[in-house]
DNA sequence: AGCACGCCGACT
DNA sequence: GTCGGCGTGCTC
């Protein structure tokens, strides 16, 4: 309806999905002119002395209209806005579009996604920022001309493993590609050595700099940020980098993402979050290692950063790379229908990968250390000239203990959780509540004493130790982190994802337990497993044996030919004959029977959607599974399921004596992993 | 969430 | 008549 004065569209910060939507407001002339677009306001909500906080996405008409022509599709009396919190315009409209559109996908609230978007206000830090803008806006502004000499030496390299017009000409061309990763090391001028990776996500970023865009690198966890840092720090223009990392201290965070939203193209570095950075004028989103689970966000509404990405890239028209060693379903998918171009390594140079049959192993020795022969002979010999690696499943001493007697796997009495040994000499104890099982007898047999059943971090390196005497035993896991090594020679025992990465490379590097990684219940174990096995077999020396143990068959073959493709290729057509995700989309739909029955009644009938169950799951909750296309399908599902939330959300009540209301009974989860 | 509105049973 | 129980719906 037009009106006179000024109108602010608000998003209110609520996890209410009833609120999920623009409430407009007029804006008092005395707030006219910090009343822009992004920065977050008061607003009142309903009854006088009720104040939410929000978010100005839009303002409707121009002051000097009066009396102005305002649109606003509300009818009725608008009411002012409290109070504008500060001039800092930290939702910028091409953040909000991204979060709108990131939330409606999967049924959620836009202001779930906002809250990763938008780090917590810190007032300090906030009133520096704003200090030092409006500074910079009088005088002079300063830009990043100051190149370091560091990275015209390195300008030299750049893009010397792939054919200059399939990588960096396409990136600056905006397209979406897939990159195979070169897997072999670089030594840096100041002795630290990280994955060629790295130095690609950073070459590509300066080279976009370079072309006057923003770049938002995304990498799984820290000590990925640290190689890909490593080489910024050579390569980028000083001060052209913001680290978006989720371990920093919140003004640090604050501080890092108000230097985004400077209008100047940056680098910006970060875990999954960093997908959601505003950066000026973005011209490139990379991603690193998309398997990785910590690229999945934990919180509703669940968005990987790989879609994040996709969704971004498409608004935004910037370039696209997904770079790693293996290959998800997910991206081969991308790939088979079009949407990303392959790009390899000129050379295809890749670790020499022996895979071991360990099934046929006579020596006794070897067997129980669960090393076959020819492993055991090149381990011994590299570990005279440097480091060895060996990649076990489990961190720990012995996590797993078992009856001595009838070989069930022995359970904690008081919590059923199960006995590990923390070391050769502890009590057994449990793993989850810590409870000593000195006593332990079998519940299943009169058995009274335990077995050790699988060997974690500790005990190989025990094992290990005495087999090679003299030989230096490093141990690397989430409880002993470590992250670069020298060249000297060494053991070096780690968890998948855990590997230090040494000066040089390893001389010898021995995947074990790929029976036990392989025995998890999973659809994802394959590729997962081929992840965990490249990811450490590209931290090999020149010409290092990498030993698969144990392991045959297609993926042993796919890691043998350093081919990831061809088993995400596999993997993919067996799940479109299966119609399982991602040939579809899926959707679970949680709640009591009438709930589920009322989300669902509207979608059976869709063209391209079918509906299974509802099953009952805990008594007396029940799930349906909604399967789907990609496109306009979804978009069909998720406004019909919000629909129903909304509606199952405003009819909660709180039963008398409770003090709270009961959570929503409907629940939706679009891409559940759990019923994979 | 938190609050107003409204439609039925017991009350001064 | 009307006070107030709580089920229902809305918040610009």
């Amino acid at each position: 309806m037009t009106r006179a004065g000024l109108v602010a569209r608000v998003l209110i910060d609520s996890p209410l999905p009833q609120l999920d939507h623009l409430f407009d407001y007029s804006i008092p002339a005395e707030l006219a002119d910090l009343a822009r677009p992004g920065v977050r306001v008061k607003v009142p909500l309903r009854s006088a002395g009720r104040v939410a906080e929000g978010y100005l996405i839009e303002v409707l008409g121009t002051p000097d209209t009066t009396p102005a022509a305002a649109e606003s599709e509300f009818v009725g009396a608008l009411s002012p806005i409290d109070g504008v919190v500060s001039a800092a315009p930290v939702l910028t409209p091409a953040v909000w579009l991204l979060a709108r559109r990131l939330a409606d996908r999967p049924a959620g609230n836009a202001s779930d996604i906002i809250r990763l978007a938008v780090p917590p206000r810190q007032v300090r830090v906030e009133k520096a920022w704003l200090a030092a803008r409006t500074a910079a806006d009088a005088g002079s502004v300063p830009g990043h001309a100051a190149t370091s000499a560091a990275a015209d030496a390195a300008a030299a390299t750049f893009f010397s493993d792939y054919p200059t017009d399939s990588l960096l000409v396409p990136v600056l061309g905006r397209q979406r590609l897939c990159v195979a990763a070169v897997p072999d090391l670089v030594p840096l001028p100041d002795g630290r050595t990280i994955g060629i990776w790295a130095q690609t996500m950073a070459e590509l970023a300066v080279a976009t700099l370079a072309a006057g865009r923003s770049s938002v690198l995304v990498v799984p966890d820290y000590r990925d940020q640290d190689q890909v840092q490593a080489a910024l720090d050579l390569l980028a223009p000083v001060g052209s980098v913001s680290r978006v990392d989720a371990r920093q201290p919140n003004p640090d965070r604050y501080r890092a993402f108000l230097a985004c939203l400077t209008p100047a193209p940056r680098i910006v570095l970060g875990n999954r979050s960093a997908v959601y950075a505003p950066a000026h004028e973005l011209g490139l989103i990379a991603l690193w290692d998309d398997g990785d689970p910590l690229h999945s966000e934990p919180l509703s509404p669940y968005v990987h950063a790989r879609d994040a990405a996709l969704v971004r890239q498409g608004q935004a028209d910037c370039a696209l790379v997904f770079l790693g060693h293996s290959r998800t379903v997910e991206v081969q998918r991308l790939v088979e229908i079009g949407w990303l171009t392959e790009v390899h390594p000129a050379r295809n140079r890749h670790p020499r990968v022996i895979p071991t049959d360990f099934q046929s192993e006579p020596d006794q020795q070897a067997r129980a250390a669960r090393i076959p022969t020819a492993a055991w002979l090149a381990a011994k010999e590299a570990v005279k000239h440097g480091p060895v690696l060996v990649q076990v499943a489990s961190p720990g001493y012995a996590p797993m203990l078992a009856c001595q007697s009838c070989k069930k796997s022995a359970r904690c009495t008081k919590c059923q959780g199960p006995l590990g040994l923390a070391s050769a000499t502890s009590t057994p104890s449990c793993r989850w509540c810590g409870a000593l099982a000195a006593d332990w007898a079998c519940v299943h047999c009169e058995g009274r004493s335990l077995r050790v059943v699988t060997l974690g971090t500790g005990r190989t390196a025990e094992e290990l130790g005495r087999a090679f005497p003299g030989a230096r035993v490093i141990i690397a896991d989430g409880e002993h982190p470590l992250q670069q090594l020298g060249a000297e020679p060494a053991l070096v025992i780690a968890t998948r994802g855990a590997e230090p990465i040494p000066t040089g490379g390893y001389r010898a590097i021995l995947l074990l337990d790929g029976e036990r990684m392989l025995a998890r219940e999973s659809l994802r174990v394959g590729g997962d497993c081929l992840r965990w096995w490249s990811n450490a077999a590209a931290l090999a020396g020149p010409g290092a044996p990498v030993i698969l143990v144990g392991v045959g068959g297609v993926l042993a073959r796919a890691l043998n030919n350093w081919q990831p493709e061809a088993l995400a290729a596999d993997e993919l057509h067996d799940r479109r004959q299966l119609r399982f995700p991602p040939a579809v989309r899926v959707a679970s739909v949680t709640g009591t029977a009438a709930d589920v029955a009322g989300a669902v009644v509207d979608l059976a009938a869709m063209d391209g959607v079918d509906v299974l169950g509802p099953v009952t799951t805990e008594e007396p909750l029940v799930r349906a599974i909604v399967r789907f296309a990609y496109g306009s399908t979804g978009d069909d599902v998720a406004r019909l399921l919000k629909a129903a939330i909304v509606r199952n959300a405003a009819r909660r009540r709180r039963p008398k004596g409770a003090a709270f209301r009961p959570a929503p009974t409907l629940k939706v989860r679009f891409d559940d992993p759990e019923l994979l």
